[in-house]
DNA sequence: TTTCGACGTGAATACGTATTCTAAGAATAC
DNA sequence: GTATTCTTAGAATACGTATTCACGTCGAAA
């Protein structure tokens, strides 16, 4: 049998509204009294019950996390991983817990939808790479429920959003083999319609139209496995580039592979550059050059402005940000002789 | 303003139980009125109040799981990303929900504890890499809270745990090496306080006592720049093995990175097998032999324990589960010559 | 001494649901 | 034709907390 404020009440000689005004720090009630209920409290090991707090208050202190993902699809995916470690490391110690949820399907993240929001399960939701011509949107906007998009496909301005600014990342990737000497750079994308292949592909169409004529893109599924097939087909082409950036770190592990197959060397034979800066970057020889996604920048900014939302102050402004990437350079970008310089 | 079931009972001329009984499939409605209620309910686009239902009755629909790490602690770690991904996988579609926390100490995972369990926010509890001794542990006992152990350091029989069979991890890593031919077998492990490190060798040495008098075992810290250094010590050592079974693939990594520079190869210098059978493992040339873990069935058998227990079904016996782990061999394990003879 | 705030506290109520209790009517049995 | 189930649905209540309302007391101002 559970304790509640009732019982405390009445061993305190109090009455039940006496003990939640203790509980809350109301400074209209005795000294006397207040230390009284407190210790009843302590010696009887009382705890607020979440439920019926959560039912009579607003705030049920659970944010929704909902992802859609194959099955196992978070395990081999360092930006999920990275998403949920960061997530959980800022809600550490603030009233809020993180409930998280996959779906496989459109059908279950619309039923989803229902179950967390509908019913009040969370007081807010973060989604993920989700589409803004989704459906849900546009109920989450009409409901006027709190909720922040994590990557903002459309660009909508309206759809309070953190992104991470891929066409920059791009940008930046490029320029940096620019920078370092490379005439001929190609890029090795994922599939066409990501968001974030397009993004990525704008920012490297844009900083080497300064070296060369024509861009030279790319595509291929995401993984190890068939980056290493369409590795080789760039590694026979005539429009073989000197340098090539690659989607994500995982995709240019395939790479790196193909071309030690071949007996090439990087960056001698192909310079690399990719995203994500994970763990994989200083598994390569030499090390991996990587456009850092600065995934806890993100989070902080995305929950720190859901968290507004939800209590009711006003976001901070702008309503859509965009949070800039960091280049770690290491050795897979940078040609020999300038090492040998140093 | 939300709607709510007096809404729709006044809507539909009832009374409020009428509603919660055609909610809840009761019979004992007559099909005219049941229909009619159905029918309001979907016009009007109500859902039940996720926290009055759980205030009424006894179920939260929410699972914690609980995981003690540094901060960003989940980033680089393939382990705990595949336990998130399978829990999440094990319950979609299921009434429950995963509630996910953090801790970074032993202060706070109490403080968390009290927030999770005492205030009924969960229904059951997941602990991860906990330790047996931990005061939390009893205190769960005591109050008789629904909880299940992922990984059982102690080995304790009275506790749900359901855990992953590193003695036999161990072992079959290292009678396959035995199997291939090898006759010099080194074990090098993480940290000697790890109860994962002290299982595996555990096995290891079970199984070297066959070809060998002496166990070589090294220990350095996780990750692959330290197994990195420690491997340098190895090739150099006087005992330097033929074979090396290393506590996990990313330190798998830094012994391969060392044996690359050190010009020599894998497995014609020195084989290799690791744990844990991550991505990793494919993206070594020739392939990382590896004991994979089998997450999904430790998850899938935690949770469906978890959930018995919370329903007051009498959880399936044992009380401690020890799930077998599976060997992936690739090349690394595999003499050239073996390979030749296909 | 009377009157009026201010203060501190208990009584009552609300949050939205599920369940128990009760009553009215229909159906069956004698 | 009355008595007894059986069925169905409404009334009442409970879950545990937070808040509003009402009331008594005390001190200060008149």
């Amino acid at each position: 049998m559970r304790i509640t404020q009732a019982d405390i009440a009445k061993i305190a000689n109090v009455s039940q509204p006496t003990v939640s005004r203790v509980l809350s720090g109301d400074s209209r009630v005795e000294p006397t009294i207040r230390s009284r209920v407190l210790e009843v409290m302590s010696t009887h090991n009382y705890r607020p019950d979440a439920r019926a707090r959560s039912l009579r208050q607003k705030r049920a202190g659970l944010i929704g996390l909902v992802m859609k993902r194959p099955k196992g699809g978070l395990t081999d995916d360092p930006f999920f991983a990275s998403l949920m470690s960061a997530i959980m490391d800022f809600l550490v110690g603030k009233p809020y817990h993180l409930c998280a949820d996959m779906t496989l399907d459109e059908t279950s993240q619309v039923s989803l939808y229902d179950e967390l929001l509908r019913s009040r399960r969370v007081d807010g939701l973060i989604l993920v790479e989700s589409e803004a011509k989704d459906e849900r949107i546009h109920r989450l906007q009409a409901d006027q429920f709190p909720f922040v998009l994590i990557g903002n496909p459309l660009g909508n301005e309206d759809i309070l959003s953190v992104d991470n600014d891929n066409v920059h990342a791009g940008r930046i990737a490029t320029e940096h083999l620019v920078a370092q000497g490379f005439r001929k750079i190609g890029f090795l994308a994922g599939p066409p319609e990501t968001t974030v292949s397009r993004d990525r592909i704008e920012g490297y169409l844009q900083a080497s139209r300064a070296v060369q004529e024509r861009p030279l893109v790319w595509h291929s599924d995401f993984g190890a496995n068939a980056a290493r097939e369409t590795a080789r087909q760039i590694l026979e082409s005539p429009d073989r580039p000197e340098a090539l950036v690659v989607l994500d770190d995982f995709m240019a592990m395939g790479v790196v592979q193909r071309l030690r197959s071949a007996a090439q060397r990087v960056p001698d034979d192909m310079a690399l550059v990719s995203f994500n800066d994970s763990a994989l970057c200083q598994l390569v020889e030499g090390g991996l050059t990587s456009v850092g996604l600065n995934i806890e920048s993100i989070v902080y900014n995305a929950l720190d402005r859901l968290v507004r939302l939800i209590e009711d102050e006003a976001p901070s402004a702008p309503h859509r940000l965009v949070v800039p990437c960091e280049l770690s350079v290491r050795g897979s970008s940078v040609p020999r002789r300038e090492v040998a310089q140093r």
